[in-house]
DNA sequence: CGATTAACGCGAAGTAGCTCGCGTTAATCT
DNA sequence: AGATTAACGCGAGCTACTTCGCGTTAATCG
């Protein structure tokens, strides 16, 4: 009896698959540092990785899910750091992220996953999932941070790591500019000024920080 | 004597003109607002709007330039406020940004923007250039701001400008989230915090700001 | 170590996305 | 208002992307 399966590569993940797997993966990392997302087709992949056309057609359909499982691929990309201080890890956490953004391949690879995101559902739950994995592990910081007293108690952690990473994101992405080390700066002393005053309290914000002096954003309608 | 002109709609814009442009762009905005980027093809444009594909093709050659164009038509969509303070101003700036994203089509259309660049380099420079824009203009509240004393004289406008707008654009494009009035709260407060302690400053980030008590983000390595 | 068959390479066939040429409609200028 | 011709509608062609069928190679298991 032969089990249905839709993809190949699960029946036998080992040799050759994995080698042709690896060397797609490599060539379309390789390609968006060089070129980017725009002239990414399914035949330079093809050219690059030495894997025939049809291969790549059967394997994963299209260029937004090779994209895909490259992001997934790519998950020990940024290391989570372990300082002592919230400050120190916003900091180094920070610097790391624009280290990989820093070069072409990464601001490519964050790019061709929004982009395939938008054009394929499956894509798009995907990215959603890998981030969320993301913020919970970063996370953890916060939870170190809170535990020493460097925070308030309702400190919600996925919000202050998603505003970590967040100015990255808009650089690349909307301002459409390359990612300098100052960026790395300015986030993480601007995460760590917000999360004092209490920007990412799950009461609803603005409690105050011990830091007022010129009125808080109160209501302003 | 015969002008030499590559796309249509130049020397004869009004009338019949405008017309199919304002139709084209009204009915990708609404099929953005219903169905995404993912379904919308210059076919799907054409049956919707009632202009031929030919013309589709002849005037904007592909969905990612009409998109293009579809955001810099939405160059009002989101008003500057100047209510007298800055946490004012950024609060009422970002429940805008909010209102605006808040919309199915406001989601759509940014996210359409974003992959139709990672395609097009012109679509690229295009979104390059709205931003700006935008930063420049929205930028005069934190001038005002400065002039108030309400925050550090070596402040970057556009800085702080961007920072307010970045947490939108990642919940929308990676966290792949619903924009909720409450992150445009957060927002404000957190762009406010940091802008007082000094990271948007020219000077590199981190001076100190008067609020300081548990370690600003000094050397962490 | 041999049998089984998943995964791959290859070229041809199929399908969709895009362009072109021609006739018609209606902006723009006189 | 009339002449000029830009912009549009229409359908047939064309190119490029995607899939299919078959033979070959090499994982996996007995």
């Amino acid at each position: 009896m032969t089990t249905a399966h839709q993809t190949p590569g699960e029946t036998r993940p080992g040799g050759r698959t994995a080698r042709t797997r690896r060397a797609v993966l490599d060539a379309v990392f390789e390609e968006l540092g060089e070129d980017g997302f725009a002239t990414l087709t399914m035949e330079r992949v093809a050219q690059r990785s030495g894997v025939h056309l049809a291969t790549l057609y059967r394997r994963w359909r299209s260029v937004d899910k090779i994209v895909c499982e490259l992001l997934t691929d790519m998950s020990s990309g940024v290391p989570l750091p372990d300082t002592g201080t919230l400050p120190g890890d916003l900091r180094a956490l920070a610097h790391g992220i624009a280290r990989f953004y820093g070069a072409a391949r990464g601001r490519g690879l964050i790019e061709a996953v929004v982009a395939a995101a938008a054009r394929d559902p499956q894509a798009a739950t995907a990215l959603r999932d890998f981030f969320d994995e993301r913020l919970v592990l970063a996370g953890a910081m916060v939870v170190r941070a809170v535990e020493r007293g460097e925070l308030p108690e309702d400190t919600d952690p996925k919000a202050v790591m998603a505003a970590l990473g967040a100015p990255f994101y808009y650089q690349i992405l909307i301002a459409r500019r390359p990612v300098e080390p100052e960026l790395a700066e300015s986030a993480a002393i601007a995460v760590w000024a917000a999360a004092r005053a209490g920007a990412y309290g799950t009461g609803g914000g603005g409690r105050s920080g011990g830091a007022e002096d010129a009125g808080a954003p109160g209501r302003a309608d």
